[in-house]
DNA sequence: CTGAAAGCGCTAACAA
DNA sequence: TTGTTAGCGCTTTCAG
């Protein structure tokens, strides 16, 4: 592999000289710039990421803590994700994945200085991670929104608004007596931020509408997902209109209730809390609110990007909920 | 941060010993090594991943080229960096992460001596990447099976007898009518390999069987499943079993069936190439050939180790397809 | 069994 | 506008 000195002695120049080409810190007269990026070209030279990163103490690598256990919101974490990746391509960074439990790996890379910066997805209420933040010089962006986000850049669709929106919604069409599909029990009971969010926005919503509102957790299995449906037709018959949040779920509740011959959206009207791409994957397109996940990870990076040029302290920023009319309720003629 | 010096210095050893330590390449004393220990310990010490990385080349991580793009088989590619990611934590590695549209990263990761081997998934037959493997000194291995896999180490499931395997299932279970549900239009047209080789063992097997074999495309939509149930109940409506090779389309087919009022698996039997868990969570259990994304990507990692070692050439290694038979494809009782 | 010292390849003062 | 030089923190010969 060819090194600066190489170059540096092919162009006739220091070595500086093609570094500082290189980071455009300096200002390179045309025929040294040119003499310079032709022996790069001619080389095919690479800057050693490691001696970079030695010299310079910046990697140009940002870590992502992602969960990647499957099963629920895949699509929703894909998309994250690749919104990651390609919006910190456009900053010239690069991303070293990590497994959300991997908890001593947040040290690892931090203290060992793999990375510039962090960025956790899934932030919960509670989160064993975010205490581990305090400690280490590199800047961190939460996806999700800890009980405690003081001195911490948090970004989340704001999901109380979404939970308030969707039963406006409802309410605006005519709807009196509604209920939640939800997040799966356990997703709940860990305290997971979004879910619960979402949660006492429709309650708080339902509440000042003055409408009957019923909440089912749901497994994100098709049993679950008949035992929620069944359940809720069970026990609140009277329900016309569904707000579900919770993806995995979301076919198989379609499914149950087509079983129980409820028609949607004349017998039932649904809003889906989920990426467009699933709202539109179902048998029957659903009015949804979107889960702009790729747009979030975007924006992740961009706030990681302000903390890293420094001129940004931390923020929390919540984004509107946007909700799309589809057929799954929309009101039909008579 | 502290450095090697301070370790050495807390130690009272020189930073030689504090390396070796570390490396275990020395044999080291029990005294001076549990001084060692405790200095690290009470320092918090991590050594300099750049620094590292300068002077032994080698970084530790692995570059993992995936599919990012959402829509098609979200939970298998996620499994599968799951695979990669736990098993190179168990090598003491990390995994950089790059999207398969990003030709230029595979140069940018590998002669910047970011990583010391790459992982590159869904391989195609003619994929644009595999020649530019043949000018990197770090070791490759691909999921997939390029046209020519000379001298490059590749896993996969063994698609081919996973098609043959299917066939032969539905033969013994007395089926002589049969279709294949198969990837995309698109995914075929680019030729990729998993989807041709399962279709070439399909095809092949059900000849061999003298079987009745109808192949249909299958967008991964409702719309797209729908379009192909609908064909093939039209134009072979004598089909009595189907074998889907397409996660995303499986749930819409399955509902498509029940629609036309077919039921599993008395009238139709169904047998499904995905993961098992995809298999579970469907509306009727699915008889499954089990994609073992996992598996593989952790089998992915072992075989980078192996190469890093010096010890194994590249090979090919293909899965030998497991079905499980489930409700979907069983024989019931008339 | 341990230490000293020479780099690894780059960046960023400091000089000119 | 460019060059010189001193590290960045670690690994690994070479010596002892």
């Amino acid at each position: 592999m060819a090194t600066i000195d190489d170059v540096a002695r092919a162009a006739g120049v220091s070595a500086s000289t093609v570094s500082y080409v290189l980071s455009g810190k300096r200002k390179i007269s045309g025929p040294t710039r040119s003499r310079v990026e032709q022996a790069i070209a001619e080389l095919g030279y690479r800057p050693h990421a490691g001696a970079r990163a030695l010299a310079s103490s910046r990697t140009n690598v940002i870590a992502l803590m992602a969960p990647l256990r499957v099963g629920v919101d895949v699509h929703v974490i894909m998309q994250f994700v690749a919104g990651v990746v390609t919006r910190a391509r456009d900053f010239d960074h690069d991303v070293l994945l990590l497994t959300q439990d991997d908890l001593g790996g947040l040290d690892r890379v931090t203290s060992g200085s793999m990375v510039d910066a962090l960025v956790m997805m899934d932030v919960e209420a509670v989160d064993p991670r975010v205490p581990l933040l305090a400690s280490q010089r590199q800047p961190a962006v939460l996806i999700g929104l800890p009980q405690d986000p003081a001195g911490l850049s948090c970004v989340d669709l704001d999901f109380e608004a979404a939970g308030r929106l969707a039963v406006r919604h409802l309410f605006a069409a005519g709807h009196r007596d509604i209920a939640l599909v939800g997040s799966p029990p356990q997703v709940l009971d860990r305290h997971t931020s979004y879910a619960e969010r979402l949660l006492r926005g429709f309650r708080t919503q339902a509440e000042a509408s003055g409408m009957s509102a019923v909440v089912e957790p749901c497994e994100p299995t098709p049993a679950g997902a008949y035992r929620a449906v069944d359940t809720l037709l069970e026990q609140a018959p009277q329900t016309t209109a569904l707000v579900v949040h919770n993806e995995s779920a979301l076919p198989h509740v379609l499914s149950r209730l087509s079983r129980h011959g409820r028609r949607i959206p004349d017998d039932l009207a649904v809003v889906a809390v989920c990426p467009t791409d699933v709202a539109l994957a179902q048998a029957v397109p659903m009015t949804s609110i979107d889960l702009p996940a790729e747009a979030i990870g975007r924006l992740a990076i961009d706030m990681v990007m302000a903390r890293l040029a420094g001129d940004q302290p931390a923020e929390t920023r919540l984004l509107a909920p946007v909700l799309t009319e589809r057929a799954s309720s929309r009101v039909t003629a008579p």
